[in-house]
DNA sequence: TTGGATATTGCCCTTGGGTCCAACAGCGTC
DNA sequence: GACGCTGTTGGACCCAAGGGCAATATCCAA
């Protein structure tokens, strides 16, 4: 059997208006999801837990840090929680520029149940495949740092095809010496093979 | 001497008011961009050259196939040329589905020259990435069907990084059979290295 | 000053990969 | 039936890569 998603995905709410809070956390509890309800922008972001997977529905009129910058707060720190706008009185203007900072959707009060959960549906799943890429990339980046700069610079020049003799050659060492480095730096990246090695440097760079 | 950019790039207008195309064409002109007036979807559709770099500017109330219409038929035929929406009484609704299909931005009339031109110029710069990305993949694509399926299946292996031992076990043939495979595979995918093999195999499934 | 980290090199051996030439079998086409 | 494509295998040879063991040199910090 599949494993199962057991771990219901958060949907954190940010609205200043109490029945809309009651409304959507209602909604969305019906379909599964876990919610957390927040009154203004300073209070979600001294409280919520940037670690927890799952998305944010923020309302753009909010007393104090409005929704827009809220976001903006939001991307500062990565991997960054996928957001749904809400809006009584938006501007076209105001929704583009939000859907060009990569906001997953950007809907108008009232919302429509179906729009709204599409949306979420959507924004968990890339919470989802967001945070296991950042979680590859911090791993990666994390064994690039543990090598010295020459084995770095070993590694360069593997990743680009070309071989010992001719990495001896251009860094003016002997191959025995790019030998030793190429191991330890195989090792170090906790991989077996070369495929290994350009498969994760090259999604990684990408 | 870096290369000029000595191609300018195509902007293609399509709206129904003369004087509109008159204004936007005069605006893009005066910053170097080559213009080409069409007064409907159809007559675009019907006479753009699809595989001239540039981009275009749709009206979204057009008579006939309204502008988004008409990117949904653009979008059918990749490389799909980017899209700057301008309207003139658009929804809120309407320009965050325009966002999420891929337009680069949704302008409301009267729209400010610098709006118009930067969006125009990153527009035109992402059309360039798109068709070196589309050339690349078809590249590949087609050194992949000049493969036999035995030869296609011992990529599979190469890129993941087996041994031809390990391949040959896998397949049921000998070490040098799946030498032959190999090499005849590494000619056709033309590369030299295993590093490069897996580099454009990587880049292109992703 | 001494120990640890890093960089360097040599020698030797094993394994793996690349490339010649040559050959045979199945399969479909002309 | 001859021909071409594909898949298969053999042998021989060379080069590349990996690993073990040993040694030297530099630099920085405790």
């Amino acid at each position: 059997m599949p494993a199962m998603n057991d771990t219901p995905a958060t949907v954190y709410l940010v609205d200043d208006d109490e029945s809309v809070l009651s409304a959507l956390s209602r909604l969305l509890t019906g379909y599964g999801y876990r919610c957390e309800r927040y009154s203004s922008a300073e209070d979600f972001l001294s409280k919520h837990n940037p670690a927890a997977p799952g998305c944010v529905v923020l309302d753009v009129e909010l007393p104090g840090l409005n929704g827009f910058a809220l976001y903006d707060r939001l991307r500062e720190m990565p991997p960054c929680r996928p957001a749904i706008f809400l809006t009584g009185r938006g501007t076209i203007a105001g929704s583009v520029n939000a859907m060009k900072s990569g906001a997953i959707d950007f809907l108008t009060k009232p919302v429509e149940a179906d729009d709204l959960v599409n949306a979420v549906k959507a924004a968990c799943q890339r919470d989802i495949d967001a945070r296991n890429a950042f979680a590859r990339k911090k791993s990666v980046e994390e064994r690039l740092a543990s090598l010295t700069a020459r084995e770095l610079e070993v590694m360069t020049h593997v990743v680009t095809g070309r071989m010992n003799k001719q990495i001896a050659a251009d860094l003016g060492i002997v191959e025995k010496t790019v030998k030793v480095h190429r191991c330890r730096m195989m090792t170090k990246m906790e991989v077996r093979t070369v495929a290994d090695l350009v498969r994760i440097i090259t999604l990684h760079e990408s």
